[in-house]
DNA sequence: ATAAACTAGTTTATAATATAAACCTAATTT
DNA sequence: AAATTAGGTTTATATTATAAACTAGTTTAT
């Protein structure tokens, strides 16, 4: 219980915790939905959704609805450990 | 209550926000005191806690122990209210 | 008394991050 | 068929975080 206990710097960016904890809650999103709750921009979106991914925090899909190309998201278990760790760490900072 | 909500800048860093919430419990903490606590490097903190300077959230006064320089640091009601601010912005990230 | 090592920081340089702007491909609309 | 829109990705730039190097002075050992 202190002020050192290190932040897993993955989720301690606002847009990636943003997505994080999304996904928490709907378990599957699409791209463009979460773009929408998150307000974040396609790009920046497409950056830290491959971050998360790459560090097997989430799994990408990518497929087509109709004609349409579809980038499906869903939080894996690693992910769901990193966010449940993410937020008992930073509690501690926030009620000291 | 969505996954839009800004995270202050200033307090979104690990170290100003162990930095912040440090001094919210003690109320006034010295320069080396908050470098062991945080277990930081000197030249990140003095660099953070400009920056949190800066913005008003503390007061830093350089005096003297003895001979040693001796550098106190102590939050202001800004920095207070930025911190109560921020940790009810992030508790929306943390349980959805 | 002087060199070596230590304390308390600051400044500078580098690496990592976030973000926006530009771009791409295909589909739809006019 | 030209322009617009959808769904993204890549690239360039600005901001941040961090460590390394440096400054100024003090204490300790020789």
């Amino acid at each position: 219980m202190g002020f050192n206990q290190p932040l897993d710097p993955l989720l301690h960016s606002q847009l990636r915790l943003a997505v994080v904890s999304l996904l928490i809650s709907v378990e599957t999103a699409d791209f463009v939905y979460i773009k929408e709750q998150t307000a974040a921009t396609a790009g920046n979106l497409s950056v830290q959704l491959d971050k998360l991914s790459t560090a097997g925090y989430i799994a990408i899909t990518k497929g087509y609805e109709g004609k349409k190309p579809k980038t499906t998201c869903k939080i894996t278990s690693k992910g769901v450990d990193a966010f449940e760790s993410y937020v008992k760490t930073i509690q501690q900072y926030l009620k000291p």
